[in-house]
DNA sequence: TAGTGGTCTAGACCACAAG
DNA sequence: TTGTGGTCTAGACCACTAT
């Protein structure tokens, strides 16, 4: 592990440790340099990494501060991997409905950019939390990235088989999403009545080297469908 | 202006004017070094700052790529400042229902971290995209950070006028939405049928010093609502 | 093996905030 | 005025990709 990657970790640790709250201020620059025994290069490039985490702010000339959103039990749509951590206390399983290698829709070509004549994995599943209907997914693995998929592997955390058993690295995605009525196939597989409001999400994944790998397109129910999202101010 | 702002500025205008696509690959860290005659390090610092944007992205050993999503139409949930640059060629026209200075709710008083007792701008506005109902927004301002509001400001951009006018830093916000059916109240507005489905979000917007300046509840008409977010994985 | 991006340093200097 | 974070440099060295 980097030294800047190590350094932010135990910064991240330590906040939690410390239960440190929103606004609360940490350690100056020069604390962090004696501490950690880096230049302030270094220092610089963790916490600058912890801001795009949104975990902290730093203010020129004041201080660098803890950045804390209180609302627990929203799904943060920015740390890309499903749910897992921000879901800590909620149990999160999976029912497969379907998994087996295809020729992908067109649509899932377009976004996996692969040769439509190419066949790809397709996995269906039903997500639970804490035994209600979370959410119905449907997705698209390009099979020249993801290689191996068995139904063992689908009913857990399909990201946590492709970074750490095929040691691929996952880079950023593109998510996009629209808000309707759910038909009444949705309906009967998130146990709600035919017509109910749904928040229906499209995902690509991409690897660190650009390519598409995933494609996902996910219904919520929209009962247990509370988000948030931490956005920083690149744009002006 | 800072270097890296300005370099980062002129690449990204380099890839509009060329009109670059998604995995283009632009010139090599030499080049832009050359061409900007500054270190490598003022080059990686733009690089960066595009790749937060989600313009680029870099693979080591390879280069540095475009990343550009190709739908068109969707609001961006991470460039803030509501609506404007990712809608080009749509009209986004508002109609201001409420202006007043008032006590906040307990909810908006908390959420904007001050005192029950103390008086805020309260402004409700139903937001039109080509003339088709967009949004109902009901935000809460700070008074002793926005210390003036008017129609006139109201009915325009008011973040264009507390960045421009009020010389203000806008830094980060947090963004809670959930999905639901609108109620009798909010159908009219809308011009929707009772009942319908409704994107209900919440957001905190913070200047750069981390103070909260303004809460807003916003409704979304479903049929406007296509909404993108670029994520990026510094979570592993 | 050559090319390319990434990390890290030490230090000079700048810009903003607080007292 | 002092403290604190931010920018920028020049250069050494490292890690991954492509060929």
């Amino acid at each position: 592990m980097l030294k800047y990657q190590q350094i932010a970790a135990d910064i991240e640790q330590e906040i939690v440790d410390k239960d440190l709250q929103q606004g609360d201020k940490l350690p100056v620059l020069d604390a962090f340099m004696a501490q950690f025994d880096v230049s302030k290069s270094t220092i610089t490039k963790a916490l600058d990494l912890l801001e795009k985490k949104g975990i902290v702010y730093q203010v020129r000339g004041s201080g660098i501060f803890v950045r804390r959103h209180k609302r627990r039990g929203y799904i943060s749509l920015l740390s890309n991997q499903g749910f897992k951590k921000e879901l800590d206390g909620f149990q999160i399983t999976s029912e497969v409905l379907a998994l087996d290698i295809r020729r992908p829709t067109a649509e899932a070509a377009r976004n996996l950019a692969v040769n439509p004549e190419e066949s790809v994995y397709y996995v269906k599943r039903v997500r639970y939390i804490n035994g209600q209907t979370l959410c119905i997914e449907e997705s698209y693995y390009n099979k020249s990235v993801v290689s191996y998929l068995n139904n063992e592997i689908v009913s857990e955390s399909i990201f946590n088989y492709i970074s750490d058993a095929l040691g691929l690295n996952i880079g950023f995605s593109d998510l996009y999403f629209n808000v309707g009525k759910i038909n009444k196939k949705e309906a009967e597989l998130l146990r709600l009545p035919d017509a109910s409001p749904g928040l229906f999400m499209e995902q690509i994944f991409h690897l660190t080297n650009g390519q598409p790998f995933d494609f996902s397109k996910i219904t919520y129910n929209y009962e247990q469908s509370q988000f948030f999202i931490q956005a920083n101010n690149y744009f002006l």
